[in-house]
DNA sequence: GTGCTTTATTGATCCAAATCAATGAAAAAG
DNA sequence: CTTTTTCATTGATTTGGATCAATAAAGCAC
C-alpha cells in the first residue's frame, strides 16, 4: 500500500526500526481529491501531512483575497502547512489539488504518538525539517537574487514537470508576477532561440 | 559561562537531561571576532553553528561577486551556514561581524556525537531545524507579496534594531534592492509623516 | 457539438527600481 | 587633525513589471 513512501523513508532514515515503521502506517490515512478541491483550508488549524502518491498540489498563502502561491508539489513528495502544523495555529496555507490526487495523511495526533512511543522517530522528524528548510533556502535565494525571468528559466529547467502540467497564471504567481509579465517573458524567451 | 545559551536551551527543550546539557558545553568554543572579520567562509563546508552572545553578524551569499545579504543575527541568536553544515557540501554562504562579536561555537562533529550519546538530543535538533525552518516561511512571504517599500516598513517595526544598528547598503541588499532605491523610500515615508 | 467560463495573449500607459554618475557626509586610517 | 575610504543622498535616464482593457484560445458543462 505505502511502498512508495516507504521507499522515501528508507532513504531518509535507513536505521528506523520495522517496528516504528508498522506504527507509522497505522497513523496513514489515504485521501482522494477532485481537480480543484481543497485538502487543507487556510483560516483554520492544519493538523495532516501530505504524502502525495499521485497528482498535483499547490500551496498558497491568502493575502488580501488573492492567492499567493507557495509551492507545488508532485508525486512522492510531501506537503502541508508545516508552519500551522508546528505552531498549532490557524494556517496561514491553504492547500489545493491541480490534478485529481491521491495522498496518504498523516495526522497530527498520530505523529506526536511516534514521537512518543518510538524515540528514534524525533530523527525522522529532524531529518524532515532540515529538508524543509533546505528547499525553502533555495527558494529563498532565488526570490532575492534573480530576476522574474531568471526565476522562469531555472525553474523550466529544474522543474520541468511545472512548465508541462502548471497553468501559467499559477506559475506567475509562484514566481511573484502577474500573468501578463510571465507571458511577455515566454515571449522573449522563444524569440531568444 | 554558557547562561543565555542555556537558558535558550530551557526553553527550547525543557526536559533535555543535566547529563545532556553538561556534555553539549563541553562542545562550544569562545570566540571573539573584531568588525568586519569573517566567521565562515563561503566556499569550504561549514561546520559550525554559532550562538551570538554578543555583537551582530550577518550572513551572506555571493552571486556574481556581490554580496546578497540573507540575514542579520543579534544577541542570543543563532546562526551558520545551516545548509553547508547539514549537506556537507561547500557553502554558498558567508558569515562575517558586523560589530565586535562574541559566539559560542558548537562544531559539527560535536552535535553528531551529542545525537550518538544522547538520542533525546534529536529532539532539539528538530525544533533547531523547526525554528529556521519557520523563521525562513516568514522571509518568503515576504519577499514574494510584499514591495520593497512595505517590507522595510515591516522591517522596522519588527526588528527596530536593524535599522539601527546595521548600515543602510547592507539593509538595502537584505530587502533585494538598490541603495539607492533604499534612500528614496527612506525619504518618501518621511515626507509621509 | 454549442455556448459559457476560464486562461493566455497583446496593447497602452504608468510607476518603482535599476543603472550610471556625481556630490556630500561620515568613518576609518594615518 | 588630516587624509582617505566608505557610505548615503540626489539627479537623469532606462527598463521591467503592474495595471487596465480588449481579444483570442482553451477547457468545461450541458
Amino acid at each position: 500500500m505505502f511502498d512508495s513512501l516507504k521507499l522515501y523513508f528508507r532513504k531518509l532514515a535507513p536505521e528506523l526500526s520495522q517496528d516504528a515503521w508498522n506504527a507509522f502506517q497505522k497513523c496513514l490515512t489515504v485521501k482522494r481529491y477532485k481537480k480543484g478541491e481543497t485538502i487543507s483550508e487556510e483560516g483554520r488549524v492544519n493538523n495532516i501531512v501530505c504524502f502525495i502518491e499521485e497528482g498535483i498540489v499547490m500551496v498558497y498563502n491568502l493575502i488580501d483575497g488573492k492567492k499567493n502561491i507557495y509551492n507545488f508539489f508532485f508525486e512522492h513528495e510531501y506537503t502541508g502547512d508545516y508552519e500551522s502544523f508546528l505552531t498549532r495555529k490557524p494556517a496561514n496555507y491553504g492547500i489545493e489539488a491541480i490534478e485529481d490526487t491521491i495522498t496518504f495523511n498523516l495526522h497530527y495526533d498520530g505523529l506526536q504518538k511516534m514521537y512518543a512511543d518510538f524515540p528514534e522517530f524525533e530523527r525522522v522528524g529532524r531529518l524532515v525539517a532540515e529538508g524543509q528548510f533546505l528547499r525553502l533556502t533555495e527558494r529563498n535565494a532565488s526570490l532575492l537574487a534573480e530576476k522574474p525571468e531568471d526565476r522562469y528559466e531555472n525553474l523550466v529547467v529544474a522543474k520541468p514537470q511545472v512548465a508541462q502540467r502548471v497553468p501559467q497564471y499559477l506559475i506567475a504567481s509562484y514566481l511573484g508576477i502577474t500573468p501578463e509579465a510571465l507571458s511577455r517573458i515566454r515571449k522573449r524567451l522563444v524569440s531568444k532561440f
